[in-house]
This record gives structure tokens, C-alpha cells and sequence, in this order.
DNA sequence: CTGAAAGCGCTTACAG
DNA sequence: CTGAAAGCGCTTACAG
């Protein structure tokens, strides 16, 4: 900058008034400016204009577990978010570890950025954090942001099996503590409706599986009668497909198989697998926008160092409609190949 | 830092060095000051420092795509070794776009990262950047700092296969002009030895498939005599797992099904996938402490701004086998439920 | 062992 | 419309 002012002989006052546009200087001038600028090559410094305005630019994103599989969804839309409005992403991971969060946290503030999302680990509350703060989880998460609404997709899930006709579906979780599972359940729950029996097990988590099988006793299931196994992520409804097929029960000719997320492989297996997914472009796009909104207010009246807003975004899930589910067979008795493929319908989305 | 200084009635430079542990105060004032600073909650600002010392502490992660399923392993493995070295980890997405690399590239350099490690989208090789660089990627990529040995991964599994006895194997990769791809295979084709026929079927990326099913054809290379199919991807393979298990052909009584990089969800479908994992942590724990040494060393004699090292870190993958292969079966017949689960041998990871 | 001074590269009132 | 000055919070030679 001061290269650009010596010369052109013109102040650094100058330089600077000229390259942000607000309009105190002449158009020639700034023209002036601005070919120079591009002709040697400027690059701003970020870090002086951080510690001369107070703000660096920076946001932070503190995620529970990085090695979660949603992660990259989340991630990948917060970077975006923030890369078009102008902020640069600094990652933190709290390794399913509560102190580790508090400590990731703590290096972020230390860091100086302007605010920090948050995906909190099951059953964190967040506290004043001494920033702007937007917290991801759910609806039913007390001083939350935004969210999807599990509960509702949960609820669109158990519509569309109850429609079907099944009539005793099976739920699988795996973290009793969970909101979000516990809202994914509830909506299930309440899109069955009262007449249809169903039942919820708990399995162990995927992480601690030991990859030497670990059977859920899935077909024993099937075989008293469950004909629809609602998981409550797409790895737990991935492990239920492939111990049934295991088992030679299919998919969906006997029983039907829902997972929730759509990630990556959902739409790779065979069947490909119905689920819900989330529109994380919205719900990053929301929390970034949120989290902005209060950081260009700062000073103003209000104390922005607590919470980003009061009323939380509810947004919607899209249920997907893939091979894994159809109508329960008439009498229980496998029937093989027998059925015409599922035609995608009204929820498909194209990736 | 001022405020410590004025209540301790000495200057901010003694704050500072006492701070620092230079060693240019006396022990006791140091004390003072520390408990002084602790207690005034005081909070060093990085980025006064960074302005000063020309250096932000901070590293960027250059992803070629963070929806790619091992995106996880890489970032959390990164931001861990980076961490513990005491640098911020800003991310940035290429998003599969070449373009929209350089760009990211370009964003990074602006906020004044002190080196980067960089994924490098299929194909791309890196210029100079501007700042210190270590590439991850694979040996045979010029220009490289540490990978893994993804061919001898391959050989490997190909050893593996053809010790159960395989003689016909299918390879299934994605992308033809993949580096690493290409090393796998290269691998598994030499694994397996000149005696084994061996076909590579090139199959549809899984980013592009639609959810309706595009079956690959499996059971009829089954029918064909192939008794093994080792994909290049735990993706892939799940793909052929669930292709295969669904077309009534048991896996891996008939015909054995293989992956790599050991995804979430390899050690928890039924069977559990036989893969060949690398060891993040390690090749993290290089990139970040070849990238480290070079920023820490500006200034000095060599040529800093260039590549980090010269010698490129070959860091061994790690075969697991588990329940997904097996001997081929003697004559070709379907023999389902015959079998003795394959109890997990040597390579087995506790996850 | 300790302090006064300068400066990293910006931006922002404040004068002219 | 343009410039001189101060200052963001540190660190680093340089004196004392």
C-alpha cells in the first residue's frame, strides 16, 4: 500500500480511501489507484486490517467429531457460506470429547475470530462463549440457531411406511441421549400413526463395532413379524440392509429398509436406500447469515456477545424415495424377484 | 499487555519478554507477571503478533472435494497434527473444480497462512504457490511430499487374493486418470502375480449415479468365472457387495468382495469389508512437521517459497482382512450358509 | 536485568 | 477531494 502511495505521491490515507470505495476520493484518482495496485501486484494485509478494525474475518466451526459422516456435508456447506460472504473457515474439532470442545473453543477465541458455529456434542449445552455464537442442532436444543427439522422428517418417514401398508416396523437408534435421534423417533412415531405396532432398539454405536459382525438379529426380527426397519442414521440402516440380504431375506420384497441423511453410499447400494436428507446449503446459509448479522451490528445497542437470535430456523427435510421400501409382502412368505422395481418418485433429488 | 504493565508499573516490552520466556527477566518479576496476566484474564492478541512478526500461525487445508468420503480421516488427522504444533487449520474447497482451486489457493495466501498443505484435484500439478507447500498425493505424483504407498497397498491385497487362491479377479476403479487409482491397481495387478487373469472394469463415478440402480453387471461376471472383486474403493465395493448380495451370490462363499481406505461403514456391514487402510495420523503428522520446518526456517539460506521437501514420505497402508473374503469356492456352485465365518487374522484394527 | 522507541500495514476521525 | 497523524497490540533491536 505504501509502495502504491510513493508512487503515485499520494497519501497512504489516500490509498486505502480509494481501494475501499467509499467514495472520498476523486474517480480518476481511484482509477489511478486501483491499475497501480493491480500492476504491482497488492495483496492487502488481512492480519493489519484485523488488528487495526478488531474483526479478522475469520469464523470459527467447532464440530463434534470430524470423523462423523455427515461431517463433510456440514463442512462443506459452512465453507461455502462463509467463503461467499467474504469469511474464511477455521476448523476445530472437539473429537467427541466435551472438555476437548471447551478447549477447541478456547483456541478459536485466542485466534480472534468473529464468531464460531457450532454442532455441539450430544447433550452440550453452550455457554457464553465471548463471541457470537450459532449453534446447529435441533429444534428441541434449548438456545439453538437453526436446524433441520428431525422431528418432521422423522414424521414424513413413518407416512410414507404406514401408507405402504406396513403395520409393525422396527426402530434402530443408537444414542439414547441424542435430540436429534430422539426427535428423528418421535416424528417417526407420529407419522405411523397409533394403529401400527412398532418397537425401538438401541444398537451399540457404529464407532465401537469391531468388525467381526456383531448380528442385530435382524431376520429374527423379520420373522416375528417386523416388516420394515426404520434406522435413525443411513449407517445403522446400511448395516440392517446388508445383515438382511446376509440372511437372504430381500429387501424390499419382504422387508423395507429407511436410513436418514442420504449420505454419500445411500444412493450406491443396492437397494438403494430410501432416507431423508437435510438441506445443509439452508442451514448453513441461515447460521452464517446469522452470525453475521450480528457481527456488523457490533457496538450497537445490542449485547451481541450471547446469543445470535432467539427464534430458532426450523428447516424442513426432503424425504427420498429409493428401492429399499415398498409394500410389505401380502403373507410373510419370500417371494425373490418377483417385484417390479420402485419407481422414483415426487421427493427424488438429483445430486 | 498494557494493562499488566501499568498495574505492575513496568513496561510492556518487560510484559512481553517475561511473557515470552526469553530469559531476559528476572525470575521473580517473570512470576509477577504471570500471576498478574492470569489473573487480569489476559489474552495474547495472534494477531497483533502475526502483523509483527510476519507470522499467522495459521496452515491452510486445500481439499479437492470435502463431500469426498475420506475427507474426514485427512481433515481430523490434519487438524490434529496441526494443533498440537500449535497452528490454526483454515479450510478451503476446491469443490472437484480446478478453477475454483486456485481460487481457494488465492484466498488463503490473502489471509496470510504461513504454508499450506495441499490434495490436489486428480491431475493438477502445483506451481509455486507463494508460501511453503506439502502435497499429499501419491508417490508417483512429481512434486510430492508424503503419501501413501498406494501401491503397495495394492500389491498387498492382490497377495492376499491370490493366496486364498483367486484366479480370476475383477478390478473396479472409478477414474481412469486417478494417480492414486492407478497405483492401486498397478499393485494389485503385480500382488496377484502373472498367473491370475485380471480384467479393470471402469465403472461410473458414484457422485454421478442417479439412485435408480445402474447395476454394473456382477452376476454375470460371477457367472463368467471371476471369484474376486477388488475395487479400488471402500465405495465401489459396497456397491459391489450390496450388487452381488442382492442377486442371491453369497459373499464370500461364492465370490469374494474387496476395498481400500476402510470408510466408516467397511468394518459394519454384513460381511464386513476386507480393505486396506493408510495411516492418516502418520502422513498428517509428516506433511505438518515437513511444512513446519520450512516456515520456521525462512529467512534462512535456502529457498523457502518452493517445495518442502525433495524425498517424498512413502508411508505403508495397512491390509485388514475381514469377513468379505474368502477361498473361491471349488467348483463355482452356490454353497450359501455353508460356511464358517472367517475369523479376523493379523491385520485386524481396533478401532 | 529493564525500558524507551520504532514499526509491522492498515483505517479512521480530523483538518485543510 | 486529499493528507497528516494517531493507534490497533505486539516484538525486537538498542540503550542504559
Amino acid at each position: 500500500m505504501s509502495a502504491i502511495a510513493a508512487a503515485l505521491g499520494v497519501s497512504a490515507a489516500t490509498v486505502s480511501n480509494a481501494l475501499s470505495g467509499k467514495g472520498r476520493v476523486s474517480p480518476e484518482l481511484i482509477e489511478k489507484v486501483r491499475s497501480k495496485a493491480s500492476e504491482l501486484g497488492y495483496v492487502p494485509s488481512l492480519t493489519a486490517r484485523a488488528l487495526r478494525t478488531g474483526r479478522t474475518g475469520v469464523l470459527g466451526l467447532v464440530l463434534p467429531d470430524i470423523a462423523n459422516p455427515l461431517f463433510p456435508q456440514i463442512a462443506q456447506a459452512i465453507e461455502n457460506a462463509a467463503s461467499n460472504a467474504g469469511y474464511g473457515v477455521l476448523i476445530a474439532d472437539s473429537r467427541g470429547d466435551i472438555a476437548a470442545q471447551t478447549e477447541a473453543i478456547g483456541r478459536l477465541l485466542e485466534r480472534g475470530v468473529d464468531g464460531m458455529v457450532i454442532v455441539p456434542r450430544r447433550g452440550t449445552r453452550i455457554a457464553d462463549v465471548g463471541c457470537p455464537v450459532a449453534v446447529i442442532d435441533t429444534p428441541s436444543t434449548p438456545g439453538n440457531t437453526v436446524a433441520a427439522d428431525h422431528w418432521e422428517g422423522g414424521a414424513q418417514m413413518g407416512r410414507h411406511l404406514a401408507a405402504l401398508g406396513h403395520a409393525k416396523v422396527l426402530l434402530i437408534g443408537t444414542s439414547v441421549s441424542s435430540n436429534v435421534q430422539n426427535d428423528r423417533i418421535g416424528g417417526l412415531k407420529a407419522g405411523l400413526g397409533a394403529r401400527v405396532e412398532c418397537d425401538t432398539m438401541w444398537i451399540e454405536r457404529v464407532e465401537a463395532v469391531s468388525g467381526e459382525g456383531c448380528p442385530l438379529g435382524l431376520a429374527e426380527k423379520a420373522a416375528a413379524g417386523f416388516t420394515a426397519f426404520a434406522a435413525v442414521s443411513d449407517l445403522s440402516a446400511l448395516r440392517a440392509l446388508t445383515e438382511l440380504q446376509r440372511a437372504g431375506i430381500g429387501v424390499p420384497e419382504m422387508v423395507s429398509v429407511t436410513g436418514f441423511d442420504d449420505l454419500i453410499w445411500s444412493a450406491v447400494v443396492t437397494p438403494a436406500l430410501t432416507t431423508v436428507r437435510m438441506d445443509m446449503a439452508v442451514i448453513a446459509d441461515l447460521a452464517i447469515a446469522a452470525l453475521i448479522r450480528v457481527i456488523e451490528s457490533e457496538g450497537e445497542e445490542e449485547e451481541a456477545a450471547g446469543k445470535v437470535t432467539s427464534e430458532i430456523d426450523r428447516v424442513p427435510m426432503q424425504l427420498i424415495v429409493r428401492q429399499s421400501t415398498g409394500a410389505p409382502h401380502a403373507d410373510g412368505v419370500p417371494n425373490l424377484h418377483a417385484r417390479t422395481p420402485n419407481k422414483p418418485t415426487a421427493g427424488e433429488l438429483k445430486p
